[in-house]
DNA sequence: ATAGCGCCCTGGTGGC
DNA sequence: TGCCACCAGGGCGCTA
């Protein structure tokens, strides 16, 4: 399950081999997987057309991350031709490909990004879940391109947009739109994170998976982070305690940090841009490890399912019943 | 407004 | 061995 760490990885070990080089022509081989296409002139045809005949001639300009989402910059031969923003999102097991142009198709590979370095840039997805968008840049909001880390065609828009382009929604996925702060970044603090777990009434898991109140956390990490808090992923997060939640904010940022470094976890499907899985796997406590015993304490990893998802806890380092607040 | 649930989609697994 | 029900889950759209 491809989450921040993971989407991170992917894009550090794609960049150095696409930015700067031209695409040279653009494969669907499975339309539905491209999400939406919001691209000046061609009206009359269809997005999946559009998207294969905007894009050769383009060019990798530079590339960023928002959540869970990666955005590649790209611009065109030509003054006329406006900067575009390709937006990825791998969902649950799509991956991102750069191979060589004459590498042997994958089972279930739906796109194909020819490159005129001889690479060829491929999006592969068993189940389909994963999503391609491409937008004309200047109808993404500003903020958005900014907090993604696409310094140079954020600078290049120039004037904060007006008025005009806040009325009218952007294109897209209507979640890229609404994500919270970066977990790794100045806006998640300590007192943030206290503060939005306090209005909810949810399992603290199901606040963690809300992408609008942290954005690029999955389930893998989630459990992880509770487990090192020491919280009960059932627990309604208004019940935790200021206390509670600076231990969460630190054991998020703690997890993702060392995920990053080991270039994020495997399970059977995700690899890097270069087919690299990640070394993440072996650290964790609690995800994929019910029925075995808790590295901390020995009590036999429990599996529960909360928000619909499966959740990994050990209930004696993780008790409920610290829930039970002394009320004042 | 929020919480919860079904849906998408296919490969792998476990039961009989 | 074969078959099939079931599970994995991110994001979205719907309902209460």
């Amino acid at each position: 399950m491809p989450e921040l760490p993971e989407v991170e990885t992917v894009r550090r070990s794609v960049a150095p081999h696409v930015t700067g080089v031209e695409i040279a022509a653009v494969a669907l081989l499975h339309p539905d997987v491209i999400g939406g296409v919001a691209v000046p002139g061609m009206a009359s045809l269809p997005a999946t057309e559009r998207f294969e005949q905007v894009l050769p001639g383009y060019r990798f300009i530079e590339s960023g991350r928002r959540g869970k989402y990666l955005l590649f910059a790209l611009a065109g031969a030509t003054e006329t031709s406006p900067p575009l923003i390709l937006v990825v999102h791998l969902r649950m097991t799509g991956r991102l490909l750069l191979v060589a142009a004459e590498a042997p198709l994958l089972p279930h590979t739906h796109v194909r990004i020819a490159l005129a370095s001889g690479d060829e840039l491929r999006f592969s997805d068993v189940r389909r879940f994963g999503r391609l968008y491409l937008y004309e840049a200047a109808r993404l909001p500003l903020a958005l391109l900014r907090a993604a880390g696409l310094s140079m065609v954020a600078a290049g828009r120039g004037r904060a947009p007006t008025g005009d382009d806040r009325q009218t929604r952007p294109p897209g996925p209507p979640g890229l739109f609404m994500l919270g702060p970066e977990p790794l970044g100045p806006e998640f603090t300590p007192d943030y994170l206290a503060a939005q777990l306090l209005r909810r009434t949810a399992p603290v898991k199901a606040v963690l998976l809300d992408q609008r109140v942290v954005a690029g956390l999955g389930n893998i990490y989630i459990d992880e982070a509770l487990f090192r808090a020491g919280l009960h992923p059932a627990r309604p997060a208004g019940t935790l305690a200021a206390a509670d939640a600076r231990r969460l904010h630190a054991a998020i940022r703690e997890v993702l940090e060392e995920a990053l470094d080991r270039r994020g976890t495997t399970f059977s499907d995700y690899v890097d841009g270069r087919g690299v899985p990640g070394e993440m796997r072996e650290l964790l406590a609690v995800y994929g490890r019910a029925g075995l015993p808790c590295r901390r304490c020995g009590r036999t990893i429990q599996k529960l399912r909360i928000a619909g998802r499966g959740t990994h806890v050990c209930e004696r380092c993780q008790p409920f019943a610290g829930a039970v607040r002394t009320s004042s």
